[in-house]
DNA sequence: TAATGTAGAGTTTTT
DNA sequence: CTCTACATTA
């Protein structure tokens, strides 16, 4: 307690109902949750496991859980649950999954996997429509967010598009049943719909989930929203965390109004509001303030420090973006002798993943040692989604998705035609492919020589199932991978060996993920593989491995992924009209969420605060005069202090959009 | 089944 | 321009 300020201190011990901690940007929010929870745990006599803390990523959940581990005695904290919301819902999935249809072992589908699918569907009622799957899922996505069933989202729906979806909407629901499968957004939307049905099972998990508290509550959306508001009831046991002004997935269905809409739903809701900033130096801060402040607020906060006033923000104005990715490139490494900082003390910060790839060329260049946060990640590689599909084959044999991934991985011979008939044999008695296959006889209409493939396949899944009910699954599994002669797979298609044993390794490193899981939740009693595996496609473990890799590296991201993150010196490129904020935000009007973005980015640094922009830039081919952002302009005189080709002062800024002769020659001298 | 050609798009994406 | 996804061809 003494380490916290007042306000901390208010926000902690405060019990006596509903509390909204409103948080600026590095006023030690995570402090107060892990504070707060250590607090109800040693003093408030809530025992770990009527506590549960819930995040939206896995990382927050895991360094939460960390902190917290630190605080209180383990025995204490027993039971005690930090999640994402994802992996709470699929808690109680685990659980409840008799209660709202699905057998236990169900998969999840992942983004991929759904998308698949609706590829399918839209082909198969939409052909020829135009319609993309990109803009169909997201738009289910949207529905489930909104806890639109099939039959509302198709009343409702304004167009024909909006009908064809609703459509394929409902198919997609029928085909992820008929899986036993479920999409991430079921993972809330299920728990939700089962608690407003069906009061026992909601009481009994309102007597479970005594205190609950919520991290990042500005990206809540409906169902979100509404998951907390069924778990905390009329105890109004509740405290959450959050920053309108770092509010930046509304496209994903956030509702920063969330924050505000607390205050009517739990009328005596308190608030405290966290202001003092440990993090950066005043320049910034003020800087941040300044920017924020061209957005309207329902809370009005003001960010200070004690921190020194620090260096002016650096604004860079380059030739064009191949100087802007060169410059940041030398001035990394000035920096780096002048403060005698470390690699890793520095992060580059941009809109769009493309905007990395000059950058990486210039960095290497430079011999920069540089990390990529958010590139492809290892769930996306083909090997492990291969054994991701094994494992969720083996877990629930309904999976299809999963079965026609595998089935000729490596290959077995079996070909389109001969899944097409046995597709076609399977809808027709509304089976799933692996049911089918084993109950199929002789007016399957398929060759003897492919259905005797088939069934090799067949016989082989079934033994290994088998063998995982006897024996330890770990070696059954690995035994499997080597049984199927997949390292020999990968070695035909590979262009090198070593491609190969990396792919093999990863696979093998899947597998000891699986292993360790299990082990670690033994003080929980036995976990059984198919909760491993739900686990596994939640990402969480994987992403562990990544973050120990602490070598000493330059930091890129997107401006979204940055949020949550601090560095002492910190570059965001591309200060551009069209670019941040992006074009399609000002055709939006959602001018806002970018100015927020900005807000983001500029509070991710400690230190030094440095922005860049080209002036000239290629686009589709041409290039394009570009125009410095409008949030420069927003950014106070007296901390700023502009460089770089062409003087981009306020004059520059003001002739925005008209490019003269002049200030073309200016560049070029 | 692999290799080559071509059209079309081109933000962010916690799970 | 450049990458990806799909289609056609060998």
């Amino acid at each position: 307690m003494s380490q916290l300020n007042p306000r901390q201190r208010e926000a902690v011990k405060y019990l006596d109902g509903p509390l909204l901690v409103l948080a600026g940007a590095g006023s030690g929010k995570t402090s107060v949750i892990t504070r707060k929870i250590a607090h109800l745990i040693e003093y408030a006599g809530f025992p770990g496991r009527h506590i549960a803390a819930v995040t939206f990523t896995n990382k927050a959940a895991r360094e939460m859980k960390e902190r917290v581990g630190r605080l209180v005695d383990r025995r204490a904290a027993r039971g005690l649950i930090v999640a994402t919301f994802h992996n709470l819902g699929l808690t109680i999935l685990r659980e409840e999954h008799d209660a709202v249809g699905y057998h236990p072992g169900f998969s999840i589908f992942d983004a991929e996997d759904a998308r698949a699918l609706l590829r399918d569907l839209l082909a198969q009622h939409a052909p020829d429509t135009g319609l993309e799957v990109g803009d169909l899922q997201m738009t289910l996505s949207n529905w489930k967010n909104a806890m639109l069933l099939p039959d509302q989202a198709l009343s409702r729906a304004r167009d024909a598009r909006e009908e064809r979806f609703a459509v394929i909407y409902q198919h997609y629901a029928d085909y992820l049943k008929a899986y036993n499968a479920l999409d991430f957004d079921d993972l809330i939307l299920l728990p939700v719909l089962l608690f407003r049905n069906n009061t026992e099972i909601l009481e009994k998990w309102q007597r479970r989930i005594r205190y609950l508290l919520v991290d990042e509550y500005q990206d809540t959306n409906l169902s979100q929203y509404e998951m907390v508001r069924l778990l905390v009831g009329h105890r109004q046991c509740l405290t959450v965390v959050g920053d309108d002004d770092q509010s930046i997935y509304a496209w994903r269905g956030a509702r920063p109004e969330n924050l505000a809409q607390l205050k009517e739903d739990f009328p005596g809701l308190k608030i405290v509001k966290l202001e003092q900033n440990y993090r950066s130096m005043r320049r910034i801060l003020s800087t941040a303030n300044a920017l924020i402040a061209n957005n309207p607020h329902v809370f009005e906060k003001a960010l200070w420090s004690e921190l020194g006033v620090g260096d002016p923000i650096r604004i860079l104005r380059t030739r064009n973006e191949e100087a802007e990715a060169e410059r940041i490139a030398s001035e990394i490494l000035d920096h780096k002798l002048k403060s005698h900082a470390e690699f890793r003390d520095f992060a580059v910060l941009y809109r769009g993943n493309h905007q990395a790839r000059l950058l990486e060329i210039k960095l290497q260049a430079y011999q920069i040692p540089y990390r990529i946060s958010g590139g492809t990640s290892f769930f996306a590689k083909n090997e492990i989604k291969d054994a991701m599909a094994y494992l969720r084959l083996l877990t629930n044999p309904d999976d299809d998705t999963a079965f026609l991934r595998v089935v000729n991985v490596p290959r077995r011979e079996i070909g389109p035609r001969t899944l097409e008939q046995l597709t076609g044999y399977a809808r027709q008695r509304g089976l799933s492919l692996t049911r089918a296959l084993n109950e199929m006889g002789a007016d399957a209409h398929i060759q003897a020589r492919s259905l005797e493939k088939l069934r090799r396949f067949a016989d082989f899944l079934n033994r290994t199932c088998e063998r995982l009910e006897r024996e330890d699954t770990l070696p059954v599994i690995r035994q499997m991978f080597t049984d199927i002669e997949y390292q020999e797979w990968l070695q035909q298609n590979a262009s090198s060996t070593k491609q190969a044993q990396r792919q093999m390794d990863n696979v093998w490193y899947l597998l000891d993920s699986l292993e360790q899981m299990n082990r670690n939740e033994d003080d929980e009693g036995e976990q059984t593989l198919e909760d491993a595996v739900s686990r596994l496609v939640l990402r969480d473990i994987m992403e562990r491995q990544e973050e120990e890799d602490d070598s000493d590296k330059v930091q890129l991201m997107t401006l979204h992924a940055s949020k949550g993150l601090e560095f002492p010196h910190v570059f965001v490129m591309g200060l551009e009209e069209e670019l941040l904020p992006h074009r399609s935000s000002i055709e939006q009007d959602s001018i806002e969420e970018e100015r927020r973005l900005m807000y983001v980015g500029i509070t991710r640094a400690q230190r030094t605060l440095t922005l860049t922009y080209a002036a000239q830039r290629k686009q589709y081919g041409d290039v394009i005069e570009t125009i410095p952002s409008r949030f420069i302009d927003e950014m106070p005189d007296d901390h700023v202090k502009h460089e770089g080709i062409g003087k981009a002062d306020k004059e520059t800024n003001q002739r925005r959009g008209k490019a003269t002769l002049s200030a073309l020659l200016d560049d070029l001298s």
